[in-house]
RNA sequence: GGGCGAUUGGCUCAGUGGUAGAGCGCCUCGUUCACACCGAGGAGGUCACUGGUUCGAACCCAGUAUCGCCCA
């Protein structure tokens, strides 16, 4: 119900006694749940709305300040477009795929999550809300994966309600009609028609590979989710042999359990001290497998002896060397992280064979103490092992350092290949995030980095059992073998499917695991591969293409910057691969939340402060004054003080529009004569401008920055300035009285709405004594029509005349003495760039100052007031 | 090691070529007439450092240092 009528009679008669901030989230929070305030029209078209892709966040994680601090940003853009006119759609998710939420249900229900075992129907858990404390594995009851889905969306329900009272209070102009979780069945339908797309159009596809590997979660890692750490080891100086002449060459290596799957001796080319063996063969010491000594430029000439020792698998660099020198495979990691049983097909002498069997099935940690003991009796340990830090790869939930094995996985195109549908694909999606206007502008070069540094296709799959369930099934052959080279797909109208538990078309519940029948492909899908798709999910993408089609491509993707290269880069890269397009056009990226002491916010420092407390200890209004006090991409303090500041400004609007709406009504007749009233209009018709254009260009902290210093002059000046004239006080002139009360009532209106994304209740609260409908479904106010009542006004006249009230004020202030006290002689003294400006306002001026003295002015810079003489107060 | 950002009064931050700004805090004073969750006035900074460009630099350029984040 959007109002354009020019303000008018405002009637005081809704104007409370006594004002406060108290109470007013849950009686605002109230009115608008009642009143659909937020409710998203569905019957817009796409130019006419405004979409956001929320961020959901972890359910089973706790919301902190930087929550509270990142989500007021995007509500205050929300809030500032839908006044601007357009249709907010502005929806939320709950992340609950994943490992938190995983691990949550498994502690608090007493369960694990089997896939291998069948759907019971209405099954209990053993226990509920073991919170806090985990539980053995093994005194954990196996369920079917759809249980496990059942039970996690029980626990979640209590987490989401919680949340959203949180939001609710801090004010969120969220439509809650429009959510999502990522585990539910849509979310998964979506992840399985996208994953099957991108299979049909060879986007997606399977590799054998070797691959990081966490041994402790059992799972293959993409490169999005490693953490390059220090990881403390030892250097050990171990002799190969050259077959020529055996005289020994040195290697320094931290691993050397990996001997026994050496394939070369690498150096850089242009290493001096190695330029006669290259192209020679070396025997490994205990193994006596023959190498060749290779030159590579990836070889460390400092690091160690300069020469290194390449097997597949010990790292990356390792896997490079393998490709770029086409090395043999020789892969000795089993997946649990033990040395291979069987013998190695390269070891070929008794001796070597017979060493393998003290190393073979041991863990790395006591092969490599085998290894070194063996080393050190055939002399080919030179020295004792040095203590070192090496850098290696970790998963970043886990706390051992990632193996490399080959394994069969699943892989979706992401530029990191430029093979089959991957070519062009990198410089496809570089041009994408050229298209993406980011906020702030700096945050492109981290995406581009990003796609620059991808060494490999996105890795989906995922040795897991709670999650998005790749969608397929392989044949069996008649021998028994699965075929996984033929997968078989669902139906389109089937999805969501668990391969699991249902049967592909065309089979059998009992063909599941025989010859000539089928086997569901066990892995799950990366979290990413769904959160990937979150405007696809929220926007109804394959179940309610009406809804899509009115919302996609959304307007504004908000997000933290740790998250670019893993969340905004996956969903651009689905969005390309399946729309065409960018799935938005604009990223907001909000910075961190800092101490007081410019650490990042630890988690438990965060707990401490409740974002629940904080908004009830200050209030929502003046928690989101502090975040929006933020701009985006900068990383803030946590400042209970700015706080405090909004509190006061929030308090400050109840006040002043008390104050302003109580001077009496607006004459009908009224019009704006006086010519500080006009100077007023004037400026703040500037302030609109400035304040559009900051928040049009996503800037919200200018915006409020302009409007909260032009709101505090109209408090401190204009307000003291023609309270005389307005209420009406002797003498003064019927129409200047109107004037004023017209003035004060158009400029109370639009500062209202000014203020109103980032003071949605206070706000409001004014709004509700003498307006009618809501000030967040009020237009955007505009600088036309008040430049059209301020005509000739100039700003600068509101400035010279404060500047003029601050003179006098000091007299007093110098003097010691009340503001009340009467100036009742002497001669303000303004600068004569200023006179004109002060003359026209010299009424309203002396008023406020109670002074009767003299005007004149000379050259100078700020006015000053001569001889002045003081009455009685 | 590479990339990005930051460095301005005690604190939190504005300020992209023309005489250093705000709020908080501090000091002094005032106030039952909108607001003590208040008002007025005041003190307080060689803009991290070193060079350069320019008539003129917090701002542009080069380098250094420190801090933060991301990637190696």
């Amino acid at each position: 119900m959007p109002r354009t009528t020019a303000p008018s009679s405002p009637s005081t008669s809704r104007v409370p006694d006594k004002v406060s901030l108290d109470g007013l989230e849950d009686k605002w929070d109230g009115v608008w749940r009642e009143q659909g305030t937020y409710a998203f029209d569905r019957t817009k078209t796409r130019e006419q709305v405004y979409s956001i892709d929320t961020p959901p966040p972890t359910v089973s994680g706790s919301l902190h300040v930087g929550h509270v601090f990142s989500y007021t940003h995007t509500d205050v853009v929300a809030r500032f477009q839908r006044m601007r006119g357009r249709e907010v759609f502005y929806p939320m998710g709950w992340d609950d795929n994943g490992l938190p939420t995983e691990r949550r249900v498994q502690n608090y229900f007493g369960v694990r999550c089997d896939p291998s075992l069948p759907y019971q129907d209405g099954f209990e858990p053993p226990h509920e809300g073991g919170e806090g404390k985990s539980i053995k594995a093994a005194d954990q009851q196996p369920i079917s994966r759809r249980n496990f889905v059942e039970l996690c969306e029980r626990l979640t329900v209590e987490d989401e309600r919680q949340f959203e009272a949180l939001w609710r209070h801090l004010g969120l102009s969220v439509d809650w009609s429009q959510n999502y979780q990522t585990i539910d069945a849509r979310s998964r339908a979506v992840a399985q028609r996208a994953f099957l797309r991108n299979l049909a159009r060879g986007e997606a596809y399977q590799a054998e590979a070797p691959g990081l590997w966490d041994v402790t979660f059992q799972t293959a890692v993409a490169q999005a989710e490693l953490e390059a750490r220090e990881y403390p080891g030892h250097f050990h100086r171990v002799a190969f042999h050259n077959v020529a002449d055996d005289s020994p060459v040195y290697i320094e290596t931290t691993r050397p359990e990996l001997i026994p799957a050496v394939v070369a001796l690498i150096a850089h080319p242009d290493d001096e001290r190695y330029q006669g063996l290259f192209g020679s063969t070396v025997r490994a010491p205990l193994f006596d497998i023959e190498i060749p000594v290779l030159a590579h430029p990836a070889a460390e000439p400092d690091k160690g002896a300069g020469i290194a020792m390449c097997c597949t698998f010990g790292d990356l660099t390792d896997v490079q060397w393998w490709r770029e020198l086409s090395l043999p495979t020789r892969s000795i990691l089993s997946k649990d992280g033990r040395l291979i049983r069987d013998t190695p097909e390269w070891l070929t002498t008794a001796s070597a064979q017979r060493f393998w069997e003290e190393v073979a099935g041991k863990t790395t940690f006591s092969a490599r103490a085998a290894i070194v003991d063996g080393l050190r009796e055939t002399g080919d340990l030179d020295g004792e092992p040095s203590p070192t830090q090496r850098m290696a790869n970790f998963f970043e939930k886990g706390d051992k350092p990632l193996e490399i094995v080959t394994s069969r996985q699943w892989y979706i195109r992401n530029g990191g290949k430029a093979e089959g549908a991957g070519v062009g694909l990198r410089e496809a999606l570089i041009g994408r995030g050229r298209e993406l206007a980011f906020h702030p502008e700096f945050m492109r070069v981290r995406y581009e980095n990003w796609v620059n540094g991808l060494n490999g296709d996105w890795l989906i799959s995922r040795q897991r059992f709670f999650g998005v369930p790749i969608p397929l099934w392989y044949p069996i052959s008649d021998l028994g073998e699965p075929d996984f080279d033929h997968p078989i797909v669902p139906e389109q109208g089937s999805l969501p499917i668990d391969p699991s538990s249902d049967v592909p078309p065309g089979y059998e519940a009992g063909q599941r695991g025989a010859a000539g029948g089928f086997v569901g492909e066990n892995d799950i899908m990366d979290t990413w591969a769904t959160s990937s798709l979150t405007p696809q999910i929220a926007g109804g993408w394959g179940w309610d293409e009406d809804l899509y089609s009115r919302v996609f491509p959304m307007d504004m993707r908000p997000q933290g910057q740790d998250i670019i290269r893993t969340w905004l880069f996956s969903t651009v890269v689905r969005s390309h691969l399946e729309e065409g397009s960018l799935p938005w056009a604009h990223a907001a990226i909000s910075g961190w939340i800092l101490d007081p002491d410019r650490k990042k916010m630890s988690k438990s420092k965060g707990n401490v402060v409740t974002p629940m407390g904080l908004l009830q200890q200050h209030g929502s209004d003046a928690v989101r004054y502090w975040a929006a006090s933020a701009r985006l991409g900068t990383d803030a303090a946590f400042d209970e003080g700015q706080m405090k500041i909004g509190r006061r400004l929030a308090i400050k609007v109840l006040n002043a529009s008390k104050f302003a709406l109580g001077f009496g009504a607006v004459d009908d007749s009224a019009t704006i004569t006086e010519p500080l009233d006009r100077a007023m209009l004037a400026g703040l018709a500037d302030v609109v401008d400035a304040a559009t254009d900051a928040l049009e260009a996503y800037d919200h902290t200018r915006a409020l920055e302009a409007t909260e210093t032009f709101f505090w002059t109209f408090c401190d000046d204009y307000l003291e300035l023609v309270k005389d004239r307005a209420y009406g006080a002797d003498g003064v002139n019927p129409a200047a009285t109107a004037s004023a009360r017209l003035a004060l009532a158009t400029a109370l209106d639009t500062l209202l709405r000014l203020l109103a994304p980032v003071l949605p209740f206070a706000t409001e609260e004014v709004w509700s004594w003498w307006r009618e409908g809501s000030v967040h479904r009020a237009p955007w106010p505009g600088s036309a029509p008040l430049r059209e009542v301020a005509g000739d006004g100039q700003p600068t006249m509101l400035d010279a005349a404060g500047r003029a009230l601050a003179a006098l004020r000091k007299v007093k202030s110098e003097a010691k003495v009340s503001m009340r006290t009467p100036i009742v002689g002497g001669e303000l003294v303004v600068p004569t760039v200023d006179r004109p400006l002060v003359e026209a306002a010299l009424a309203d001026v002396l008023a406020a100052g109670r002074a009767a003295v003299i005007l004149a002015d000379e050259t100078r810079d700020l006015p000053v007031v001569r001889e002045p003489e003081l009455g009685e107060a």
